[in-house]
DNA sequence: AATGGAAAGTGGTTTACTTCA
DNA sequence: ACTGAAGTAAACCACTTTCCA
């Protein structure tokens, strides 16, 4: 590896400053970047002779621009989890008030049918999916399920 | 004087290539 | 001639240090 070190940077003899890019510099760096984010030998010799920079520190812009990219999208990504953490949450709130309600319908005495007096059944029933283990509320003719998402489970059977 | 951010250093990993038994 | 192991260089990445505004 030739350029560790920075055998390659030695420059003005004694103690090598650190360089600050000029904006001309850096945005010639970004415009290329946008292009592509990594180069070959042959772009990065090229930029570097443009920019009046040693390669090396062509490659180093790139690596650090390209780190800063990461760091930015996992930022991104993590408030974008926060947020669908607290969506859950929230949904799981309001489906365990849900459970307790039907569970309490089911416990409720049995509808009770004879030839001149119909009793309406409870507005639903509760039930599992045996497949996805949801929670689904089903009535005499037709399976509804509380929440959109449950399609997969067909009318005939309460299964997935 | 303290600090944030960018340039640069360091060490580890991967990949492509060469050499040699 | 073919093949697999070992060595090497280059590039990348994650992490850290240095230094300037």
């Amino acid at each position: 590896m030739s350029s560790r070190g920075g055998s390659d940077d030695e420059d003005e003899g004694t103690t090598r400053k650190k360089l600050r890019l000029s904006k001309e510099q850096s945005a010639l760096l970004e415009e290329s970047f946008k292009e592509h984010s990594t180069l070959n030998p042959k772009q990065k010799n090229a930029l570097a002779k443009q920019l009046g920079l040693r390669p090396r520190q062509v490659e180093v812009w790139f690596q650090n621009r390209r780190a800063r990219t990461k760091l930015k999208q996992t930022e991104v990504d993590c408030e974008l989890l926060k947020r669908c953490y607290e969506s859950l949450k929230e949904e799981n709130r309001r489906l365990q008030k849900e459970l307790l309600e039907l569970r309490a319908i089911k416990v409720a005495p049995p509808c009770v049918i004879s030839h001149d007096y119909y009793m309406p059944l409870p507005a639903a029933t509760l039930t599992m999916c045996p497949s996805c283990e949801r929670v689904a509320t089903v009535d005499n003719r037709s399976l509804t399920f509380a929440k959109p998402g449950f399609s997969h489970l067909s009318q005939s059977s309460a299964a997935c």
